[in-house]
DNA sequence: ATTGACATTTGCCATTTGGCGAATTATAAT
DNA sequence: ATTATAATTCGCCAAATGGCAAATGTCAAT
């Protein structure tokens, strides 16, 4: 199954990597990621995933969404659209609960929303056996 | 080797999933990504490759951006010059947490931050007791 | 030329990804 | 209840990822 790279990630990263004037082992020392991993992305024989990537960014000089971007993942974007006031998904969120919830740590707040979805999900087989 | 992903991806995903009303295999044709494999991955016994991800987050409704960030690939931005968030109370509300909630009704909206305040009690008289 | 110290590439292989088709489960419709 | 039909999960497997260790390449100092 053929990626299709429109990039050539690897030369990009080689760029990143000598202007960085970084070696293979100090940019795996850096990053956590093999070097012959390393040099086998450089020269296209493999394509790294996400995290690897992430990984290898900021050592090479590379935004984390710039090298996203870069590899094909993300899209380039129009830069700031400016959206003024975000109507969120269907419905309108309760500003009440919007200024509790924003107090909260963001992973508390996305544990809040995984706590939901359970109770949910077992509301609904709960109404299921109960018929 | 298993990965330490901070982020429940599969449920995130799942949510994105039946928020916009799709089955997996509508999904899987709006994406091109097989609904075998977009099971696997909501319950958490795959984790996408950046090129996958990519491919199913506007089908799920998300930013590529926002997707990335919450599947641990690009960590969270440190708000853009010019972002436009509101700015409730003391902090910042998570975009995809504040997307999900909207979807509830306010009275679940506001029973969700009323079990919030009860787990934090309790919390906080665990750690009491065991000091 | 030889040695030593690094840097890079290669071979090998365990693990993971992701697709296909079959089996199973859930959802309607009669 | 019984089908029909759609949705999800499972079993299998080819291909890709990424690490380790050994091989090879490079270059400066003897």
């Amino acid at each position: 199954m053929e990626q299709d790279r429109s990039n050539d990630l690897g030369e990009i990263i080689r760029q990143g990597r000598v202007t960085q004037r970084l070696t293979l082992s100090e940019v795996s020392a850096m990053s956590g990621v093999s070097s012959s991993h390393l040099g086998r992305i450089e020269r296209g024989e493999r394509f790294p995933s996400g995290s690897i990537l992430r990984r290898i960014a900021a050592p090479l000089g590379f935004e984390e969404n710039e090298l996203f971007t870069l590899a094909g993942y993300l899209s380039p974007e129009p830069p700031g659209i400016a959206e003024s006031h975000p109507h969120y998904g269907g419905g309108e969120l309760d500003p009440y609960v919007a200024r509790m919830l924003a107090q909260e740590p963001v992973d508390v707040q996305r544990a809040v929303i995984g706590i939901l979805s359970i109770l949910k999900s077992i509301a609904k087989s709960v109404a299921k056996e109960s018929r």
